[in-house]
Order: structure tokens, then C-alpha cells, then sequence
DNA sequence: GCTTGACCTCAACCAAAGTTGAGGTCCCAT
DNA sequence: ATGGGACCTCAACTTTGGTTGAGGTCAAGC
């Protein structure tokens, strides 16, 4: 299993190099360097990437992303079994976003269907139900 | 139907003021103003900042909602067949977000219950494919 | 052995979606 | 008619997730 160049890296996993540099400096993966000082990734970089590329389609910012991260072993390549945990976790995350979302569309449905949109009983013009009951604002997740 | 002071908007939309500022200067909402220069908003505003909130959770920038709104009616409040219009289209928009989640959620599932961690085979791992289909990176929804 | 493309660091910049603060005005209840 | 809370503008600042450029080094093929 050969080491990865950082373009090798960013070509296999579809980002620039200069995210992969980033992801770096925020402590999202990590590189050994050659003894020309340029970055040689283990090939669970590539996991890394794809897992950092889920979250960020379900909405989680990179910090909560380099906390998950931080339960997974620094030096050894992760286990299939670490993996599969940090995914479970994901994958929760991700249940309860698409439940989010299809709540709020079947309330958008009624809105539609039943011509409320008379303000006062609208549920997406009033805040404090359920629309509004993750947090109360259009802002990001909120990590725990 | 009275017309709604920057606070009393605010208030009952479950936004900041200083939010309502940043719209109205983004051109999302309008107000009518005092001769005292205090903004009034007409009671659609609430539904505009609604609206603006839905988008939000689903991923919609601003702009694109901007560009959304500019087919109402800047005057006349706009009907309920024109708001309806409009929450029909977010209701796709959201409909689309849904699939692609739960599309996400299923590979993720394969990924864990089959043990396919393997690189080579993994959804998530390799772009290119549905996964990646939707824009090439890990970015925001690029209106059209 | 050289050249060319890939790589390095560091600093500056970008965009979205606001928030914060300064300095000043409005208006409503007493 | 006045005090204080709500409002005004404008500019600067914030965070997230990067990109861009300058100035310089590495390494692989001819």
C-alpha cells in the first residue's frame, strides 16, 4: 500500500490541494513528510476525506469533525471496527437531519394544501414549534 | 392590519434585528418608512423571513432566495396563489435534499454493514459517483 | 545535469451571513 | 415636555471553509 503525494491525495478523493492543506493545519489528517519535506499520506487519508465530505453535506462543521476524529488513533491506521463506529455515529446524525428536513416539508405541504397561510396559525411563520425547535435559528449545527 | 415595527418583526419571526437590517440591505424584505425614518413592514414580511428560514435549513443561500422573491410582486403583497407558487418550488428544492441524504444515509449503511471499508469499493470513498454527483466537492448548493 | 511540474510555506484574500459598537434620533408613556 | 427604550446609519469585526499568490525547493525524465 504505497503512500500518497498530496496531489495524488486530492485527485483520488475530489478536493484541492489546498483543502488538503487545510485540513492539516485544523487537525483533520495528518501527513509524514520525505526528507524533502513534502507531505507522504497513509491511505486512510482517503476515509478521512470522505467521512469530512459527509459531514459537511449534513451540515457539521470541520471542528466537530476534528473532535469525532480525535477518538480515532493518531499513529496506527484506524481499525475497520473504529471506522465503523465513528460511521454509526454518522449515520445517526444523518437520520436525524433527513427527519429534520422531512418534517419541515410535510409541514410546508400543509401550509400549501390547506391555504393556511394565514400568518397567525402558520407553522412556518411561527417560530417556537417544532420548526423552530432545534435551536432557534437558520445558524449551523450546534456541536454538543 | 397593522404594519410591524423592525422589533415587533423581529419578535415574532424569531430573528435578530440586526438580521432584518442585513436583509432588507441584501434586498430580501422592504419596509415603508416613518417620517421619523423607523422602518414599517407590511405583515408579508413574516412570511418573506419564513421562507428565508426554510431555505436556510435546506442549504439555500441567500442570493438564491433573493432571486426566488424578485418574482414577487415588490408593491402589492403578493397573493396566496404567488406565495404558494413559490413554497411548491421549495418543496422540490427540499424534496431533492431529502433523496440526496438518504441516498447518502443508504451507502453509508453498505459501507458499515458490509465491511467494504476497503477503498477501493467504497462509495463514500470514491468520488465520481452519485456520492460526488451533485457538484464536485463538499461545497454549497450552487444556484442556477 | 538540467529542466519542468509538483511541491513547500506564509500571508493575504474571499464570500456568506450576520453581529457589535459608536454616535446620534425618535416616540410614547408618564 | 421629558426620560428612556426603541430606532437609525455606518463601519468594523467574526466565523467557516477554504483559495490565491509570491517566493522558493524537490524530484523524475530526458
Amino acid at each position: 500500500m504505497r503512500e500518497l503525494s498530496v496531489g495524488e491525495a486530492a485527485r483520488r478523493a475530489g478536493v484541492a490541494v489546498s483543502a488538503l492543506h487545510f485540513y492539516e493545519r485544523k487537525g483533520l489528517i495528518q501527513s509524514l513528510r520525505t526528507s524533502g519535506n513534502q507531505r507522504r499520506y497513509a491511505s486512510d487519508v482517503l476515509r478521512r476525506i470522505a467521512v469530512i465530505r459527509v459531514a459537511q453535506r449534513v451540515g457539521i462543521p470541520l471542528e466537530a469533525v476534528r473532535r469525532a476524529f480525535s477518538t480515532l488513533p493518531d499513529e496506527r491506521t484506524p481499525s475497520r471496527e473504529e471506522w465503523a463506529k465513528m460511521s454509526a455515529a454518522w449515520q445517526d446524525e444523518l437520520e436525524d437531519r433527513i427527519n429534520q428536513l422531512m418534517n419541515l416539508k410535510e409541514k410546508l405541504t400543509e401550509c400549501i394544501g390547506c391555504g393556511c397561510l394565514s400568518l397567525t396559525a402558520c407553522a412556518l411563520a411561527n417560530p417556537g414549534d417544532a420548526l423552530a425547535a432545534d435551536g432557534g435559528g437558520p445558524r449551523r449545527w450546534t456541536p454538543g
